[in-house]
DNA sequence: GCATATAGTTAGACTTTGTCTAATAAATAG
DNA sequence: CTATTTATTAGACAAAGTCTAACTATATGC
């Protein structure tokens, strides 16, 4: 699963395209989310899927979008970010990077991964995997 | 504010004596609180607290529990770590540090600041100020 | 001490995010 | 076309956290 350059907003064939490379059934539903996701990189809450989803006919049910979003998240396809204790960021941009976090707007903000660097991190015990390394800054506006 | 050895785990003319230190009115129910965080330096998540410091008598309410974590983490007497989209935990150590995480178990693991450094943290567009540097390595254990 | 004002606690209703269930619909295989 | 599997759905449910309005404890002024 290379990650090949994209061009974004990625566009009904591709998303399709994009789907099929990663294992998942293009069904109408899940269409309709990745092309939300991957009009361009960005961080969207599952309720802003939700919201977006259904401003147009037909709609997508909210467990429809939480078991996409999930499965997108298993398979690879989009990243979660975990930076707000009340909600859960779907990131369309995969590929390594860092967070800048607006605390007071609730928006995050890319830093690219050559941009900064993390040194020392520690030896595993037997066993562990390293899943991620995220690095999150957090900043408020006033 | 500055941060003085501390000798764990805290006993309560210890705890009191803190609390004051961070203008923070030492009352029965933030007393309990505060000494269950502070018996050693550790990671609790609100409801572990609720269920500890109501093992014995006199209990204290949820909304106080949670009243307290808000006051502490305010006043920077604890900290916040968001790595858990499902619950909140709280850090009696506030000295700079980062964690690694474990997915599988839920449990959070100190890394010292010294042992980890993160270099490029990018320049803030005016008026804004950082909050923090959370480095989380995430890992599963099998 | 007593009266009053202020600050803290409480039960329980409420909200939000997310999960689960059991039924239905759509896609796939033979 | 039929059988099987996979996906979607409404709505019930759960868990974390917030809010309200009443109550209690503490502090302040006399
Ligand atoms: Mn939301
Ligand atoms: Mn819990
Ligand atoms: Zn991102
Ligand atoms: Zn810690």
């Amino acid at each position: 699963m290379e990650d090949e350059i994209r061009q974004w907003p990625l566009d009904r064939p591709a998303v399709i395209k994009l789907l099929g490379d990663y294992g998942i059934q293009p069904t109408q539903q899940r269409i309709d989310i990745a092309q939300i996701l991957f009009a361009c990189p960005q961080h969207l809450s599952a309720d802003q899927i939700l919201k977006t989803v259904n401003e147009s006919p037909p709609s997508v049910s909210k467990a429809t979008v939480y078991n996409t979003l999930g499965l997108f998240a298993d398979k690879g396809l989009v990243r979660q970010v975990i930076v707000d204790p009340s909600r859960v960021f779907y990131d369309s941009n995969t590929s390594q990077h860092h967070h800048l976090y607006d605390i007071d707007h609730g928006t995050l903000t890319d830093i690219p991964a050559d941009q900064l660097t993390v040194n020392g991190a520690p030896q595993l015990p037997d066993g562990m995997i390293t899943e991620g390394i995220d690095v999150i800054i957090r900043v408020r506006s006033e």
